[in-house]
DNA sequence: ATTGACTTTTGCCATTTGGCGAATTATAAT
DNA sequence: ATTATAATTCGCCAAATGGCAAAAGTCAAT
């Protein structure tokens, strides 16, 4: 209930406090005045890229901002904790000290060798 | 110097390895089939939005894909990968992911066969 | 070979985004 | 009041996004 708010009103209540003119943002975030005039009326919405543009100079941070959109689901940071989540496992750390001293390439090679050799034991078990 | 390989290789890569037709990964994110095969071979830049959507049957952590699409800067903490240590050599971030989803017998036998690898081409080499 | 069920790709189109330049509306300063 | 000047908004257009339906592939089982 606390939000009737629109994204575009908090990006002008957001620059005119700083205080700043359309044209001065657009000069720091390279974003045509006219647009961002039209965002903050709500007569257009901000693409993920024009919203990190316009991010630093209105002095929010990154993630801020596509929270705000709708973006990214609230709880930025919070709570790096453990993500059991997806994963069945973690990298061994024997497995990744011993990749990680490989170049980029040959790791990535790794990944496309592996991918193959699945496609191959699927092709079999059946 | 890390990532000649495209965001679209990366969630056909991971969506094949989950795996899912584009089909059902449509049928979860509530994204056209056509659609995300188009942003799978790079013809179509994912906006925001299918980002969100496709993240969590994908297996990302939301704010992953979005990094990786750069549209947020790279930092999130995140990434599975083991803890401490070894920050030396980098394990691409990618090949991390891949990886750990493997059980740990195979990610052990990918290591076994890179270093078979290593050694036959060094014997060729001589 | 051929059928049939899936999976992926292509063609086409509606909708949005975002820029540029021209009005329009403040805001001052004479 | 009347300019001059800055700030915002409007009109129009090019480019990109994303969906739908139909066309290709794939692949197994006849």
């Amino acid at each position: 209930m606390s939000a009737e708010i629109s994204l575009g009103e908090i990006i002008r209540q957001q620059r005119v406090t700083m205080p700043l003119t359309l044209q001065e943002l657009s000069d720091q975030a390279c974003v045509s005045p006219s647009h961002l005039g039209r965002i903050e009326r709500g007569e257009r919405f901000p693409s993920a890229r024009i919203l990190r543009k316009i991010a630093k100079p209105l002095g929010f941070e990154e993630d801020e901002l596509f929270t705000l959109a709708g973006y990214l689901s609230p709880q930025p940071g919070s709570i790096s904790e453990a993500q059991p989540g997806y994963s069945g496992g973690c990298l061994d750390p024997y497995v990744s000290r011993v990749l990680s001293q490989e170049p980029i390439e040959v790791q990535h090679a790794v990944i496309g060798i592996l991918s193959m050799l699945k496609s191959i034991a699927k092709s079999m078990a059946k």
